[in-house]
DNA sequence: AACGCATGTTGCAGATGACGCAACAACAGT
DNA sequence: ACTGTTGTTGCGTCATCTGCAACATGCGTT
């Protein structure tokens, strides 16, 4: 809406993928240097930006705290985590913790397994929106509506051969993880890690977050690991509870749809 | 530099302190609703914030994916982290990793204690500039002119009885830290906790980033913490003889001066 | 129910401020 | 010394951002 700021925030994810100079950013852009010189300079003022010795820029300092203070900021991570701790403890596997905006599903907590193999995710990483155990349960709980909507807009990259192929068949997989109230992923984003999830309710009912273990195969069966779907299970009504009693701001839920 | 731009991004810090409605962030800008809801609009595009089902704004997944991305792509963090591990496995105290930008530090990796007891920190906080050992290595080693000018802006706030109180004191500190090329924190943030650091160096001898060993006295003494110090220094070098090598693309620190 | 109140949204005319140009400066390499 | 590359500055023009005023919507009160 605002060109300026278009432009201007249309440089962070340029510098995200690594170092670059005026020329390129502005290049990217499409406009003039001097034009890239003056939203750099606004973005490093900010610290949203910081210049490399070499002159170069990169992503600055501030844009890592401000990230670190909203995940922080968001609630059901506090309540969850000494739950996600427990759940480790019990299990000794990888436990995450994510929350759904928009069509992304982001990773926002994660205690590492305490077995040698470490899986590959980050917390504020965007989670594989079609295959992961978590974002189906994120996804499934969307009305109807949104949900086709939803499934028609992302893209079904084969990851593994049992990646999740098309939106007839996620919307399928979706109806089923809606209906039994938990959800799986076998192998779908890497071949050899399996994963059980439960979801986190809010006080109105609608999943506002899901918890997740995961395991590679050289671990523990995948069967072996549906074994501890109930403790998952328990374990996310437990935060599910809390998190209900300690949200009764959601209210009335306002509006019934956001206008346009 | 640019107004739009930089009201926009006034925006961001804004919202990490919790969630705002459009009055609110009108308010605090200092501008007309309607503009307000078009920067606000703008940065929703990009993912940097978020509305929630109760409308109001917070900072989104964006941007938090953005962060999470930038501090990947710090190659000393890459090649510094199995050492930090291994600097855990033999000691089983808290590991930090920080880079100094502009007046702030900040944590870029961290392996927690095997010990009970936690510390108070997170991978993207800000670290306190003026007791935190890390700081103090990487303020020290600026060329004498900035180091008082960057002196001379700090806050020094009194966390503990045994805080840095005021400039003059900081700069002789740097001195001693300069010389001995390591750096300590005896309670100087939090009464009980120590902490041991050594610097990282770039190819030109530069620090260009510095690793500290935390832990609490109920754990060790200060003397026992200290009698680790060699192998923290040690470690650092290691580090440092590697980033050094993978980084000839330093080069002829280029021009002499940022011009201007 | 009807009312006011608070909050979010839209279209518009006017003026501010952002745009690109062109010229300059500072280096690096040949 | 010359040439090419990259960053920086001042400025006139015109796009674009701004604030206003009016409308929309929901909530709580009388």
């Amino acid at each position: 809406m605002s060109q300026t700021v278009d432009r201007a925030l249309g440089i962070l994810p340029l510098l995200a993928r690594g170092p670059a100079d005026l020329g390129r950013v502005a290049e990217s852009l499409g406009v003039h240097k001097s034009t890239a010189l003056r939203l750099l300079r606004t973005l490093h003022e900010h610290g949203l930006v910081y210049r490399q010795p070499d002159q170069r820029y990169r992503l600055g300092a501030r844009l890592i705290a401000l990230a670190q203070e909203a995940v922080e900021s968001l609630d059901v991570r506090g309540i969850a985590h000494p739950h996600l701790l427990a759940l480790n403890e019990r299990t000794g596997h990888t436990v995450h913790l994510a929350v759904r905006e928009e069509d992304e599903v982001i990773y926002i907590d994660k205690v590492e397994s305490r077995y040698p193999v470490r899986m590959y995710s980050r917390i504020g990483r965007p989670v594989a929106t079609t295959v992961a155990a978590v974002a189906k349960l994120l996804l499934a709980d969307l009305p109807e509506e949104e949900r086709r909507a939803t499934a028609a807009r992302l893209d079904y990259p084969r990851y593994t051969a049992r990646s999740t192929p098309d939106a007839a068949s996620f919307l399928r997989e979706l109806a089923t993880v809606r209906a039994q109230g938990w959800a799986t992923d076998l192998g779908g984003h890497e071949e050899s890690i399996n994963c059980v999830a439960a979801p986190v309710r809010g006080a109105d009912g609608r999943v506002a977050a899901a918890m997740s273990l995961s395991a590679p195969n050289v671990v523990v069966t995948a069967e072996d690991l549906l074994a501890l779907l109930p403790l998952v299970r328990r374990t996310a009504e437990a935060v599910s509870r809390e998190y209900a009693g300690h949200t009764p701001r959601q209210g009335s839920a306002s509006r019934k749809d956001a206008p346009r």
